[in-house]
RNA sequence: GGGUCUAUAGCCAAGUGGUAAGGCGUGGGACUGCAACUCCCUGAUGCGUUGGUUCAAAUCCGACUAGGCCCUCCA
């Protein structure tokens, strides 16, 4: 397996710390509103990363915080929480619309067959682990208490900037317009582990702590999150670009500050899915949820199949037109397999030639586009249905696309489907093409598709 | 200002020095009562522009152009 690691920005050999065996950890939601459709983009190229591990052979645990708590509300930086400002919007209390959001998005992922990981934690629930780690890192001279808060000194690391390349002397403070320097830190990048004063009054979640009443910072739930599910050697993080300065730069620091060693070996970012004003946000253009979506008539999975046409590390530009193409693709692709016949023997020895080749696709830095290609190949090659169909159940386990899911179809629905055929082959007998078109129709308000073929007329469900 | 990524047909996209995969769409044909489905045929003398290295460049190097993202909310 050869994966893109940000930190050595290079394409490297996978190797995980127990042989056979891969802890993972992703960035999980912010729960104050719907995920759009750029979010969920992650959240699937994260997925067929687990899955492809999974298919190599690998054994993971897989690990996702909720961020329920301490995020900021808006450019402006005006110090307003974010889930406050979104309780406050629907008279909810903070932890009503976190558990709100937090079951929208887990809906969100399951149209998308997105696996859910096995251990998915909320920041709110971990707060023991922060204070452990906050004591520890003030212990060690790693952080710093200011103003009222518990800062992390990262002029104490010699490679603070290392998975950036960013050069300290030549970082602008502020770029964004109204971003405040906060004068209590002793050093630019330092950022605060734990918050009882300044400007975030209105924050309401608040715990009593060693440094006063306060509430966490934006980082440490990740660290806290991972190391006290996973241990303190992580194989692969996680996240969208956007989190590799700052987020992830200052969970390296304070974990690896609170650990001792070296912490996580591969970070994996996936690249974002812009719209034609650039990055995809809440607040500007048309916010595009997995709602939207369906409400429009796709199919989730469509998105999906979209997004597996593109490699997780380009950006990629979003337009109706290219769901659309997307959705034709799919559809097509959905109707191809199910038109195999499955009963029959496996032709073993291709099975494996082919099944070996999208191994290699999918171990190469995740070539889905490839991988998808070669199903292609396989269908229009001389394999007998079986096989082709098998190739194509197995590889889902990976695209998971419902490649090989049909509906269910009951005896009652047969019955009533093969009359209506009867009754539209006598009227095309007779020339009553009329009555004919108006069968054909009527089915197709059924979602029953009927095909005319030489040996008869058949029928698919959609 | 600094960092970083990208540019291949109408659209998506593969390609990592050996002469441009694949998918969707388009157009044509077969099939059909007409359609749909399916099948067959159909596209880049060319890979943002421009220099260079090489027997050979979409691939390597330089310059330029355009665009995205990051530089304390963000997937």
């Amino acid at each position: 397996m050869k994966i893109f690691n940000t930190l050595t920005h290079q394409v490297e050999e996978f190797i995980p710390n127990e042989e056979g065996k891969v802890k993972m950890y992703t960035c999980g939601p912010t729960v104050y509103n719907f995920a759009h459709i750029g979010n969920l983009r992650t959240y699937i190229f994260e997925d067929i990363l687990e899955k492809t591990l999974r298919y190599l052979g690998y054994e993971v645990t897989r690990c996702m915080n909720i961020t329920d708590v301490g995020h900021l509300s808006s450019d402006s930086d005006s110090g307003e929480d974010k889930m406050v400002a979104g309780a406050k919007k629907e008279h909810k209390s903070v932890l009503e619309i976190a558990k709100f959001y937090t079951e929208a998005f887990k809906e969100d992922t399951a149209k998308l067959n997105i696996k859910w990981p096995e251990i998915v934690s909320p920041a709110t629930e971990n707060i023991p682990m922060y204070f452990k780690m906050i004591e520890k890192l003030l212990a060690k001279d790693f952080a710093y208490i200011s103003g009222g808060n518990v800062y992390f000194d990262t002029s104490k690391l010699d490679d603070y900037y290392k998975l950036t390349n960013h050069k300290i002397d030549e970082m602008v403070v502020g770029v964004r317009e109204g971003v405040l320097e906060d004068q209590n830190k002793r050093n630019q990048a330092d950022f605060v582990l734990w918050f009882t004063k300044s400007k975030f009054d209105s924050q309401e979640l608040k715990w009593p702590s060693p440094w006063g009443e306060g509430y966490p910072g934006w980082h440490i739930e990740c660290s806290g999150i991972a190391i006290s599910n996973l241990g303190e050697y992580l194989d692969i993080h996680c996240g969208g670009v956007d989190n590799i300065f700052p987020h992830h730069t200052n969970e390296i620091a304070q974990s690896e500050g609170y650990l001792g060693h070296k912490w996580c070996n591969y970070w994996v970012h996936g690249e974002h899915l812009n719209d034609i004003n650039g990055k995809m946000s809440k607040s500007k253009g048309e916010f595009l949820t997995m709602s939207v979506l369906i409400n429009k008539g796709y199919d989730p999975l469509a998105y999906r199949y979209l997004c597996l046409t593109s490699h997780y590390r380009k950006q990629l530009t979003f337009s109706y037109e290219i769901l659309d193409n997307a959705t034709q693709s799919y559809q097509k692709l959905k109707s191809r397999i199910a038109s195999l016949d499955k009963n029959g023997p496996l032709e073993q020895e291709k099975y494996a030639k082919y099944d070996q080749e999208f191994k290699e696709y999918i171990a190469d830095d995740l070539n889905v586009a490839n991988a998808l290609t070669l199903l292609y190949e396989v269908l229009k090659s001389d394999l007998n249905d079986a096989t082709k169909y098998a190739l194509a159940k197995s590889w889902d386990q990976v695209f998971s696309l419902n490649l090989t899911v049909q509906k269910e179809i009951t005896e009652d629905l047969e019955k009533h489907i093969l009359e209506q055929i009867a009754k539209r082959n006598e009227a095309k007998a007779n020339k009553d093409y009329a009555l004919a078109d108006k069968i054909r129709d009527d089915l197709l308000k059924e979602h029953v598709i009927l095909k005319d073929t030489r040996e008869g007329t058949t029928y698919t469900i959609e």
